[in-house]
DNA sequence: TTGAAAGCGCTACCAT
DNA sequence: ATGGTAGCGCTTTCAA
């Protein structure tokens, strides 16, 4: 089905047709219902690959934003998944999903999207080397990553205030009049893990309290929590709270002391996770947690590719957005 | 970047470009290797809307698959999504995403999707009418459901062997010994809890059991378990085992007994789900469950694609792959 | 094996 | 407001 077809089918000219779909172009209302109403009956709908090539370079635009991803298995990501592509939806973009498991792909991966005439890349891989990311800047290609900044601060990046969030923590533990705090990491080299032991650190200093007892779980998953739990039980014996780096590790923990170590939770040992997964909320669980602010750092994202495609790159930056308490029964 | 630039870069014409980055095109070995190395330097790569657009219609292909979901939150979509993102990847396909929130707006996305080209249609999304799908027919644009089969037998699809899901959840529950069995509904309507529940009391039956009682939690997630375990209570301490439509139910059923019903699992009540999703093996609920084969289901949709591409419409049918027993300590 | 040229479906710019 | 036409980047004939 062809602009042509359709032309031939109402007796009007591809011009025709083509203002027919195009916004704000100078055609008569009736001939345009026509095409329009044709159109539909025909199935027929602009070949986008078509519109692309044949538009100006200056406004080229194919309307395709890249997702890059390591992990579904992750709640959190998926979590972040589903509002990402709804919102890039909602603006008119239609998601195109990389899941790269490999970090030695990414270069590779992301020439191959640029033969997709992707406007932009989106990468929500935490743990990926910003070096990785030279074949977008090499073709200029807009791109934002989430969770992670970029250390000399070249690529435009959203996320979540982790010192911030460190502090709230430390905030809720010391107000419910506890001293012992401790703290779960994810991995130990992870940015995130350190933002979130040095806010809640700082935090904890600036009350008079002891630095936090750090335990090292080495991972963000369930079963990293539950195990650091039950490796370290004597250490979380003596403690009266815990700040987990992800709400993974909280419920690992959480399940850990309920299961092996018989601890009770609130009553001895307060537990406060950070993400907010859906999970959190779960009967099961009711885990406080420090939330990121997934809407909010859905829109930064969408701005900072606007912002680049308006050419404002001067105005890039790396957005940090603030986490809120949200309290339960932990 | 284009052909052209790298022909001048090289010095040669845009056919030898071409031909360098097409397999088994007639071109001096030494030039192809003078072309690509230029290729990777200057940052070049073909534009596949270009190319497709230029590919006679007989074997045209963007290599572009859509896959269609409305929700994911749910663990096992998103589990789902996984494999089906990294099995379209592995063999050669890029997945484009599409969210869809409201049955309405299918046909209309369906139709946008045919403008990217897209050379077919996963749809992953089991409460979805089939009815939806009729813009695909029109258009003739290979599709394949998940999850839930066309009452029509018209459209391809491929789901678990719901009727033997019962089956082996009540072979389970029947070795044990056990006799007061009950079945918790997810979605009254849905074609997987009917079948589910079809096969669970034909087994028993068959074992001369008695019928199953049957809970309704209206849907499938984690809340409606938890709720309606707190809401039939009564009925839940009369049983000795329940087989849960879904994970998520069973889990929030799992944790309604820990929690308000005091009801010991599975010493006093034998529990087993349905999906096998990763929070199934957690530590803190080792749920004993009716596996769904996604790595099998997988492989089938990519199959019935790829059937559908080389015009083997004859051979298109509903599949039914079979689940299987994961019995942990519920 | 190679370069030239036609044409894929479309939009944008011409004239009208 | 309308139809004709050039040309987007590419693959593929066709001659050579």
């Amino acid at each position: 089905m062809t602009a042509s077809d359709v032309a031939a089918h109402v007796g009007l000219s591809r011009s025709a047709v083509s203002r027919a779909f195009t916004e704000g172009a100078s055609i008569h209302p009736d001939k345009r219902q026509r095409i329009l109403a044709a159109a539909k009956e025909l199935g027929y709908q602009p070949n986008f690959f078509a519109r692309t090539l044949s538009t100006p370079a200056q406004r080229k635009c194919s309307n395709l934003v890249a997702i890059l991803t390591s992990d579904f298995s992750n709640p959190y990501q998926s979590y972040l998944f589903e509002e990402l592509s709804t919102a890039l939806q909602l603006s008119g973009k239609q998601p195109m999903l990389l899941n790269v498991k490999q970090a030695e792909d990414l270069d590779q991966a992301i020439l191959r999207l640029s033969g997709y005439q992707v406007d932009g890349v989106i990468a929500v891989m935490g743990s990926l080397p910003a070096a990785s990311f030279s074949q977008c800047l090499k073709l200029s290609l807009p791109l934002v990553t989430m969770g992670r900044a970029d250390e000399r601060g070249r690529i435009p990046s959203v996320q979540t205030d982790n010192y911030r969030a460190g502090q709230l923590a430390a905030q809720h533990l010391l107000e419910a009049g506890l001293t012992r705090l401790g703290f779960v990491c994810g991995r130990a080299d992870g940015q995130a893990s350190i933002e979130r032991l040095a806010g809640f650190g700082d935090a904890l200093t600036e009350h008079r309290g002891d630095a936090p007892q750090v335990l090292h779980a080495g991972r963000y998953g369930y079963s990293a929590g539950f195990e650091v739990a039950t490796r370290e039980l004597e250490v979380l014996r003596r403690l009266e709270g815990v700040f987990c780096a992800s709400d993974a590790l909280a419920m690992g923990l959480l399940d850990s002391c309920r299961e092996v170590a018989n601890l009770n939770v609130p009553r001895q040992l307060r537990v406060i996770g950070c993400d907010d997964v859906p999970q959190a909320a779960w009967q099961g669980y009711q885990l406080s947690t420090v939330a990121q602010p997934v809407a909010d750092m859905v829109a930064a994202v969408l701005s900072l590719l606007e912002k680049q495609w308006q050419g404002l790159h001067s105005e890039l930056a790396a957005v940090r957005v603030a986490p809120s308490l949200v309290l339960r029964r932990t």
